[in-house]
DNA sequence: GATGAATGAGACTTCATTCAT
DNA sequence: CATGAATGAAGTCTCATTCAT
């Protein structure tokens, strides 16, 4: 039973502050949302504003497991690449308030995924570990891998915020298949080594998730 | 003498929100940040939401008139899409606090720059059409224009986000120049239409800036 | 305990209003007058001007609930009027603050006793419909119902309005009394059918309250 | 020319006021109904309370001149009486939001009407000294004449708030002669004295309007 | 006298946080 | 642990009044 109610205020949090934006969200819609009392909130969270840390935190782990086994496969960079791409599209999916949430709350969205708060540099650093070893290892032409990353990470997110507008605006196509197709096969030509260029963009080598 | 008070009351607004974030920057903070009254920020915008309308809506007039002189040229279109990073990149340059600002705020910004304030798609309606184009004159190879605009969008974004981040932190080097060159290299490689592919990357062909 | 809470705030503020006006009462001085933060008070009411709305509604049911009361009575209308003139200077008697705030905030008042919150005609309408049955049963001589009582509610305000002047000025004298013997008087001489003309003013009727 | 200036910001005020009430309405909307800028206002009025003093003082020094005449004349006291209620009927009628403004700005009122602004008692001590003066002369029964005068006064005021309402509401009939017949009547029947008692409510006495 | 931009005190209201039950 | 009434600091906005032009 225990992580029980921690985990209805979380959930509850992530549904007003995607509705309403965090500075919007009251402590007293949370807690009604999640059927507690405000004052217990406060048993399990310092403040408000630690909801969000939790928030962040929780999504930030995630992703730093899933590019630690990805870290352990021996594929071809791009295709990583691509992992990351399907396994951010599938969250936004299955949960798009939670992303929204990620994506409307800049200051903690740079706090976790640019900067990283263990000190390296979060999930775009993931990026751009993995450019960088491809380029080491020949698999990738020569480029800034930080700067590829920083690339990346931004048409990552500008595609999930395009995702969440047309959910709002009810438009039925689901474009996040296509998404992961036109970026792989952009980063093929534009990115591949120049011996294997073109080679990479047939899906034949198969996918990790 | 005109226009003067309006302009101070922007500018501090602009400094005070990009250090602060809109819902944390009070009007008393910007009033004195303006050397005016709180009462005078009520003789030029209608309440605190109208001022951050104003700066949107002049960035987002500021960006369709490049626009509109842009499509009056005969260039290819990777060569517009170069000017515009160009042109952001000179803005987030001159003006950081005001990129910050627009960055920052997302709810305004998809009004503006995706969404558009007149029914139009927006900034991301710009790099759209650009693509279409291109894509009809043979220029371009075949993809879903919508979508690689969405990307480049979000591109750009994170590219100004990160060099936001550096000037923080204090590092030296301005990655603005060699974010141009990286993105148009991406491009010229990914989307160029393959009888051309691989010219368009030589300089030679000349900026529109 | 509860309801403690709102009956505090709602007397504090009566006191206040009644000194000072609504809109010179600030919420601050209610909040301070009833031993309250001012942040309670809206735990109780939406808006400064729910205060003012529940004041009248509480008093209005008081008088329409004595109107019912009165109706369900067999006895000659000008005794009924007698006993809502008595039933009004009990009320200023007891409770002048109250009664103030009633007569100085017009446009409530209007609301309430002459218009009525129910789509009724309010307290006027009472008097309206005891005039009327009056006539029918041939115990008042013809006259305009509607304009009779306006008459009579005017002059009900009127002398309410006097006594709560001579509260301040401190004068000694309890006009109440005597006003309703002027009143009653003056009905039984001019409004009284001919038949009985004169008849009425003897008090052996009994009184209702 | 002058005196110009001062009658446009006194009638914009009356007109704003009547409409708004006092408190809302505010010194701009009047300077803008004047067509003057606020500035101005202030050249004519001490404040914004200074301007409400001048338009009771005004209505106060025409009754009081209107009171004087009429007792210069030489005629039955419920005849004066009928005057003065002709009197005010007929300027509601022509000014029907100066008259608003009367009723609903009690505070003021009450320094003019009841009491009066130069000790005396104001409208009501005019009423009150023909009733004692008729029954001096045994034209009246003895009734008690502040009281009789309270009642008479606050009927009037009846009378003209329901007229007020009613061009809100938009009823045609036009009350206010009713209602100088039906007040006249009661009094007639009430107040005069026994042995002329309904001698004269037959209008053969004549008006003094 | 006329103007109206500037002022800033002060009003109403919200809401994160506490704490006695 | 859970509750939710109470708190009061702080925010946005209004508006009577002033004063330099």
């Amino acid at each position: 039973m225990k992580g029980n109610k921690k985990e209805q205020i979380l959930q509850a949090a992530i549904a007003v502050i995607a509705r309403e934006g965090f500075h919007t969200a009251t402590t007293d819609k949370i807690a009604a949302a999640a059927g507690v009392a405000v004052g217990t909130i406060y048993n399990y969270f310092k403040n408000k504003e630690d909801i969000l840390n939790h928030i962040f935190q929780v999504e930030y782990e995630k992703r730093a497991a899933f590019f630690a086994r990805l870290q352990e496969q021996d594929i071809h960079p791009l295709e990583k690449i691509r992992a990351i791409l399907t396994m951010h599209f599938a969250e936004v999916r299955e949960n798009p308030e939670l992303v929204r949430v990620i994506l409307e709350e800049k200051g903690f969205s740079r706090r976790y995924y640019q900067q990283g708060p263990d000190g390296n540099k979060g999930l775009q650093g993931f990026l751009e570990r993995i450019i960088r070893e491809g380029i080491g290892q020949g698999k990738l032409r020569d480029c800034d891998p930080a700067m590829v990353a920083t690339v990346l990470f931004g048409a990552i997110e500008g595609v999930m915020a395009r995702y969440l507008f047309t959910l709002e605006t009810g438009e039925g196509a689901d474009l996040l298949g296509g998404a992961v197709e036109e970026i792989t096969a952009l980063l093929a030509q534009g990115l591949a080594a120049p011996a294997i260029r073109g080679r990479f963009s047939d899906r034949s080598t198969g996918g990790v998730l």
